[in-house]
DNA sequence: CTGAAAGCGCTTACAG
DNA sequence: CTGAAAGCGCTTACAG
């Protein structure tokens, strides 16, 4: 444990040489105005010289800041837990960084509801945070409102999902066709040469689910690039509830008795597993996505063989933190952070975090 | 950007409500002597009354502590880059960490050589940390040396592997045990009945590396309680090198050829990818750990099919964090974190960061 | 356009 | 055992 010197050193040393206050090499640091350029000029060129960075302890401390972080993301459901993991990455991420004066505030919307998107987002606008990070769940409502941010220039973080052309901060969160990729990988090392793939595409609104189909895609992809012969089929259910499903589901696995693995583009995947357990068809490798606890329930009983999850909880966490870094000039933000594709089984879930 | 309040905070609130100086404030809080017990008590009432938590940021601004941490861990050699992925998390943490007058030492020791391990830990030592974070990778000799850490009373955290029974801070790195569990499972997915599988340790020194050993077991483990019928095979190499690992090897393969899937215990995976690809063994399922890139190398080609992977980057990284945590009071530190156990395949390794 | 002073919430000698 | 003062490296009115 050691001191730091007792020469000057900051604010004060760059004033000395500049024979200038230490207001006005204040004002240089934070290009206010009513500085001559001559003396700007000077102060920048010792500020270089010394390669300067301003102590951001300090400087917090001294303007005593509260900065408010806002979160735009959907409420976690009776349906799906899937959102308490982004949310728990973003609380634990806000208390870290409490003690540097940055209060989070949360802004819940509906997944079902469109509008709900956008009293979240207007309540949260009126409130003026000083940095965003959102979910963009649905595409047109979140274009829109980007804008508005734009115009404010704020800082502003996608997680989950990106939008596309928009320009945000940074976006933290999966790439969607290649987990349908590796989706497709593991379903091979278990298939024979005459078996068949189903790929279940569960969602309401099914068309407004892109995601959906780039996951479909990528699986598709990995079977045509491999040469492997397997036919894979697809259904598109839209309902996510059990009996529409088990109607759906039935007649298609009747239909093509071949089929012996289902990927699921999404973590509805307990709602197949469920199924499939009730027809005692152990037979079948079921593929899905997300830790959710009624995934993992299935996991457990091997109704499910493989999940697929791209760690929401550290997108959430992340997230915060990358606003954090930005604000704080701590270090530069990437632009595109994909998350890495887990792979969940049965023995290696009780590690996993989320 | 809203600003705190007006009214008096933190000391000089507890020193107006005590009637007495912030000096006095202060001692108590750090329970520094010179106290009288009664002017104790009533300040300590009143700090729990107001809950209050001293501002970091101004402690660390008025006391200008340059924090020193050191770090003790293998370095990065020419046979592995294993300890690559520690070094730059823990580098990750370090620079995110700098401004708060943190700064890192790293003291490297050479895995053949427990000499060197010696050799690093005293010059450590030496240098007077405040905290410390090391691999214990050589057990005896760590053993003896953090009993010298706990009488400096050192905060101290492991990462990569554990001491037992050692009082550190903390511990961050994998469970062996059941990451040779979800080897076995990934094995069987390919296999057929007749099928026999080869496990091979390769080391030097074996005898040293229990942790090997658990990895093993927990692989067996798993084919005695699913009830899969496969034969387990171990073959020991007591050399990393190619040449004496293919004339152990080979002579094996010939011995049983129902062999049909190879796990190695350890990252020397690629030695036996090498032989493997050399004799045109395909039909070989093999498994192995950790993301180097000779590994990755033969993950693409698909001589190896599964690589299980631990974060080292993220236990550098998390490990320089706990420290900084905990010396800082940002929140508690976990007595164990175990990391996910993260499988890596060809169609996943290009988002893993390591 | 610029400076001098007060203050952020603490810590650190120093004096008594 | 306790207090008053100076200071950490900045920012913020205020005055000129």
């Amino acid at each position: 444990m050691k001191k730091t010197g007792t020469e000057l050193t900051g604010v004060k040393e760059i004033a000395r040489r500049a024979n200038v206050s230490i207001g006005t090499v204040d004002r240089v640091i934070h290009n206010r105005k009513g500085v001559s350029e001559e003396t700007k000029n000077k102060i920048n060129a010792i500020i270089e010289e010394m390669d300067f960075r301003p102590n951001k302890m300090a400087s917090l401390l001294a303007s005593r800041k509260i900065l408010n972080f806002a979160v735009l993301i959907p409420a976690v459901s009776d349906e799906t837990d899937y959102w308490s993991y982004p949310l728990n990455g973003i609380k634990q991420a806000a208390e870290e960084i409490r003690q540097f004066g940055v209060i989070v505030q949360y802004y819940f919307y509906n997944l079902d509801s469109k509008s709900s998107f956008h009293t979240a987002a207007e309540e949260m606008l009126q409130n003026e945070p000083d940095a965003i990070l959102m979910a963009p769940s649905f595409v047109e409502e979140s274009i829109g409102f980007t804008q508005k941010i734009r115009e404010l220039e704020l800082p502003l973080v996608f997680i989950n999902s990106d939008l596309p052309d928009q320009p945000g901060l940074s976006y933290i969160g999966p790439e969607l066709y290649q987990s349908g990729k590796l989706a497709a990988q593991l379903t091979s090392f278990a298939l024979q040469k005459p078996d068949k793939i189903l790929t279940i595409n569960i969602a309401t609104g099914l068309e407004n689910n892109h995601h959906l189909l780039r996951k479909e895609q990528g699986f598709k992809r990995f079977f045509e690039d491999s040469g492997l012969a397997n036919e894979v089929i697809t259904l598109n259910i839209n309902d996510t509830k059990l009996d529409p499903t088990e109607k759906a589901l039935l007649p298609a696995l009747t239909a093509e008795p071949a089929i012996k693995a289902i990927f699921v583009t999404n973590s509805r995947v307990n709602v197949i597993a469920e199924i499939l357990a009730k027809h005692k068809r152990t037979d079948i490798l079921l593929v899905g996505y997300d830790f959710l606890k009624k995934n993992i329930d299935y996991l457990i009983t091997g109704q499910i063989t493989f999940l697929i999850c791209q760690r929401p909880k550290e997108q959430g966490y992340l997230g915060v933190m990358a606003l954090y870094k930005h604000l704080f000039k701590i270090s530069e933000v990437e632009k595109s952070t994909y998350m890495p594709i887990d792979i969940i089984t049965k023995e290696n879930y009780m590690f996993y975090n989320g």
